[in-house]
DNA sequence: GGACCTTTGAAGTTC
DNA sequence: GAACTTCAAAGGTCC
């Protein structure tokens, strides 16, 4: 099964190339909204919607995370001008650069027959925007007050599953309790960025493409068909994300990401720093030799 | 039971 | 302000 999976995503991702001159160096292309508080024509645009939603912290550029994946793409930022309306501050930001990952680590069967499932365009140029039905973007329920009173999505119970809390009965010193009361306190999940919202839409569609069901093996193909996506398609989700968040700042005013820091256990700060710098085990229980350089690239023969 | 793996992006922290 | 870190999702695997 797992000899399956390896050679089976192996081939896709050997037919998912990165497009022609990706790992080389970026050509020097003005990135569009590397000062965020630009507009394409050098004006802030700040929208009264946005500037009540703004981060106080507005988010520099992102970081090139070439250090840690060793290759570069130049920028495939998609043109947000008719999609955005707000460009200043943190929001509306697309990335100016991307990163190539290693080479695959989770190759494929052949029955994953990704050339004939390649995702094709989902709509004619100047066709209006599929509906968005991620359930977080679907406010109704999830708004406080609506009578249905069903949780947002971003809200889970800290053992991450839905449950009913049970009447505490123990006798238990008030900083006791206190403590338990904060532990068990309902948290608050991340937006989702633009990406998790792809993959959470295509995740099911690999999955029956592909004889694979490892997650890590799947976010490897969603990652590739990501990079392959034109800029059009990626806006889709980089607005679906900023309307992720604009939400997300309307239900929860006070909610900063810090209030997760911390609540993922970590094994040891050295095994998670191995996991970054490739000498560690994969999901299939093996330890990859570290990629000393990046793959070739081939030609791209899709799109 | 929960960390790990894997991906990208947003946001936080550190220097 | 650059660089680094953490966490979002997912599910099989392993400790």
């Amino acid at each position: 099964m797992y000899k399956e999976t390896v050679y089976s995503a192996f081939n896709l991702l050997m037919h998912y190339p990165p497009p022609a001159g990706a790992g080389q160096h970026p050509s020097p292309q003005p990135p569009l909204h590397s000062k965020a508080s630009q507009s394409p024509h050098g004006v802030p645009q700040l929208s009264p919607l946005y500037e009540h939603f703004s981060s106080p912290h507005p988010t520099p550029a992102p970081a090139d995370i070439s250090q840690k994946q060793g290759v570069h793409r130049p920028l495939q930022t998609p043109d947000l001008s008719g999609f955005y309306s707000l460009t200043s501050g943190s929001m509306g930001q697309l990335p100016h650069t991307v990163s190539w990952p290693s080479p695959p680590l989770y190759p494929l069967s052949p029955s994953c027959g990704y050339r004939q499932h390649f995702p094709a365009p989902t709509a004619a140029p100047g066709a209006p925007y599929p509906r968005f039905t991620h359930p977080s973007l679907m406010l109704g329920s999830s708004v406080p007050g609506h009578p249905a009173a069903i949780p947002h999505p971003a809200i889970v119970p800290p053992s991450g599953k839905q449950e009913l809390q049970p009447y505490d009965r123990s006798l238990k010193t008030q900083a006791e309790s206190k403590a338990e009361k904060e532990a068990k306190k309902p948290t608050i999940k991340k937006p989702l960025n633009a990406f998790m919202l792809y993959m959470k839409e295509m995740r099911a569609k690999v999955i029956a493409e592909c004889t694979l069901k490892e997650s890590a093996a799947i976010n490897q193909i969603l990652g590739r068909r990501w990079h392959a996506l034109s800029r059009e398609e990626q806006a889709k989700y980089y607005e679906l994300a900023r309307k992720e968040r604009q939400l997300h700042m309307q239900l929860y005013p006070g909610w900063s990401a810090r209030d997760n820091y911390g609540k993922k256990k970590r094994r040891s700060r050295e095994k998670h720093q191995e996991s970054t710098t490739g000498g560690k085990r994969n999901a299939f229980g093996t330890y990859p030799e570290k990629a000393a350089a990046p793959a070739p690239f081939l030609p791209m023969t899709v799109l």
